[in-house]
DNA sequence: CATGAATGAGCTTTCATTCAT
DNA sequence: TATGAATGAAAGCTCATTCAT
């Protein structure tokens, strides 16, 4: 699994800094944008607030940023990616096939924990992704190559994998994925926008969810 | 059940403008900013533009709607409180108490297919109260009220009338909610803003849902 | 003397109703004009303002003031007229050299305690030409053609005749006027404007006022 | 006395504008407000005109200056505290106790004298302040700050001075200055206001309105 | 590389004035 | 005669972007 998902927020931007070859001044900007994005959404925060914050000048941040607009794709850009990354990397796919997770409810589970951690992490650039998907053509082309051409198949392989072997019920994968899906953006919006204050049992919950799709999705043997 | 909720979306407005004493003009505005606003979101969308497609002139919308987020408000708050008012309506609640719904399973199935009918007529606003949500605290704090203060505790009525009937699982309300509304959510997501082209079955994909979820909180007899 | 002058402000608008053949409406609108415009300035009201104030509808206005600096100097002349009006009156004129006044500090505590009245009952009108006479060319012409052209001549008179008698040294006119206005003025505005709320005793200052001008003036026998 | 006070009109902004860092820009903007505005009043001057005027970007104009508000006040407060310095100078009030000044009479015509270049220096500027300052409270709370709280007490501490020494008559401070104020206020309107286009004999008129402040107010030996 | 003053297009909003009713 | 909805020009202001230093 990529070492990225679990680092938190700054850690993982300065990550991406030395693969990408970012001064300290483009990490500072990175920062500073994704907070007040996350905050107060792309429209309402002005270039020159994201300037101050970082403690640039507005200048620089148009000499690493063509437009305001390059830099909303660039933080929005590797999130998307990240946060499919495990479904399609090689390494869960092979794991699958070797057999590692015995019943689709133990690859389940061990998603949810994973993607849990992912969020945790990533919330402020996972806010931004969510409100500005609508709006942004090139952020829903990013999202369309990723998503739609390569976690799509990747969970196709993995559910005919499990209904095979018995484990699900024998239904179209886009309806499988509907009853998947679902549930698990529901709590985590839940516990994360909704109600992040509130005192929750995290590995409870998550069970609880898995304990749920499964019943919905299960063979009834 | 309102009549208003199966109407299409221009009928609706025409129908809002006479029980609000709309002029003709501030009838067109309204369907101008809807459709504008929907496509393109608020910031996106200049009050130039909403004159211009309503055929009004730039000035007629500040005589009827004191700012832009006026406006904005005056479209999305119907759609709060129309979305919800079934749900918490005398009539529903009514029915649940004089069984006109033997159980649970019915009123699910009921309450799935008129939402379902809501949406459809209302996408436009839908989508614009989706995204907006986020950034206007006005707007929040309407949700809040109407969704927090009376369907919150509607449904708790209706949970416990049919857990102790017996026909689902003794969860925590809140729980068992987090598992009756992210499938619908997300098949309504799925049908009209990732798929929308799609050839549906939307008969069929409602029964499916409902079946998903009673199997994960239905008593296992 | 005019009878218009000691008359307070609503009362003198209504005297001003039926010499111009004035509407009710007119009044009113004149009545709120007057009130908003001394308060808060003739740029910072709007005529919507003056109109919902007045009870009338936008539009009226117009119908009975072509602009809405027609309204401005349909207020504004009278002031001007009224202001002057018994400097050069007849009356006052015929009596000055009918000898009403045996020495020139008769006349002036006549004109002093005179003024004070009518300035006290047209407070809020002369507040308008007060502060509007700087922007307006047409109210500087009012003003001019008024003043200049008649008030002036009839000081002159006033101040040969007593200069013939030895009651006054033998200035220019235009000395001796700009010695006698500027404390008069000078007296009213601390009395009204700069700290209205203070206890006065008018008859003391007035009479205070005069004899600091006759010093000044009078002739050193 | 402070050096500033007779030096001509944009040779004053050009000092200001070392004293507080001003860009060149900055400093045609004040000026060409400063031009405009005392000519055709504050809401007669769009912020689109100064910058025109100015040369300057009309975006510049609000880069420096927060509102149009702003820029007023930034032209209208130096005015009231320069105006008033050399009343309450250090210096002066020193002169006064100092006795470099024998008699009332010979404080008084230094004041006029050098009230007078003051103005003649600043018109433009004071004709602003003269007219905004009925309309505008944050103009009103410094002069206020300024004159009520600083001038008076230097004014009355200079009257006590000379009342002690015989010069003045015993008269209430308030009242005195409202007969040494007018006259020369009124001089100062009728001078470069009313008839600024008169052959004057300035001296002169200053002496005369000194004798003639000096016959109300001084003792009678 | 970095700066930040300058830009100007475009925004929302105001308001005197018009005109069909 | 009175109305008030509609107008549209013009206002103040914002902000992404440029560029000389």
């Amino acid at each position: 699994m990529s070492e990225i998902d679990q680092t938190p927020l700054h850690q993982m931007v300065e990550t991406l800094s030395q693969e990408e070859n970012m001064t300290a001044k483009q990490v500072k900007i990175i920062e500073a944008a994704i907070e007040i994005i996350s905050e107060k959404g792309y429209y309402n925060t002005s270039t020159s607030e994201i300037a101050k914050r970082a403690g640039v000048a507005e200048g620089t941040i148009f000499r690493h940023y063509r437009t305001k607009k390059d830099l909303l794709i660039t933080i929005v850009t590797p999130v998307i990616t990240s946060f499919s990354a495990p479904v399609f990397a090689d390494k869960l796919v092979d794991q699958v096939f070797r057999e590692d997770y015995e019943h689709f409810e133990d690859l389940l589970y061990t998603f949810i924990k994973n993607r849990f951690a992912f969020a945790q992490a990533n919330l402020p650039m996972l806010k931004i992704l969510l409100q500005e998907l609508a709006f942004h053509p090139e952020i829903q082309s990013t999202y369309k190559d990723t998503f739609i051409e390569k976690v799509y198949p990747a969970f196709n392989k993995a559910l005919d994998f499990y209904k095979e072997k018995g484990d699900i019920q024998d239904l179209p994968n886009e309806t499988l994925i509907r009853m998947i899906i679902p549930p698990i953006i529901g709590f985590m919006i839940t516990r994360f926008i909704i109600q992040p204050d509130r005192k929750w049992d995290d590995e409870m919950e998550m069970k609880q969810t898995v304990t749920f799709i499964m019943k919905g999705i299960g063979s009834l043997k």
